[in-house]
DNA sequence: GCTTTGACACTAA
DNA sequence: CTTAGTGCCAAAG
């Protein structure tokens, strides 16, 4: 059999967020440097690209300033639901960004 | 296989 | 603080 030790760049970046806990976030810079890669945009590509929203977090994926960014669903509603896992935003931006930015190692 | 499209990042004014 | 412009890279058309 064919083992597919050469991922695409989107399933990529879907094995790093399902690495984020809950109440902790990420940054499309973040990734892409994870990646070795400044395809800051190829990755939020990756995440349009409408992957499995109960199975990829990406609802944890921020922009580099703080800014929430954008969302299938909405911004509202990723805003709702870093909310709920703990992230306290504040005019669309969330608030003491490396405090809950994770790392990846 | 070139052109277009972006849920972005950075700098300058 | 906002606006405008440029750069960046992978996937889809």
């Amino acid at each position: 059999m064919k083992s597919n030790t050469c991922k695409s760049f989107d399933e990529r970046c879907y094995d790093l967020l399902l690495q984020i806990p809950k109440g902790k976030v990420t940054t499309y810079r973040e990734i892409a440097h994870a990646l070795g890669t400044k395809a800051y945009r190829a990755v939020g590509q990756a995440m349009n690209r409408n992957p499995n929203l109960v199975t990829v977090p990406c609802h944890r994926v921020v922009k580099s300033n703080g800014e929430v960014g954008g969302y299938v669903q909405g911004e509202n509603e990723k805003i709702r639901l870093l909310l709920i896992e703990g992230v306290v935003i504040r005019k669309h931006k969330v608030l003491n960004l490396e405090k809950y930015l994770y790392q990846f190692r």
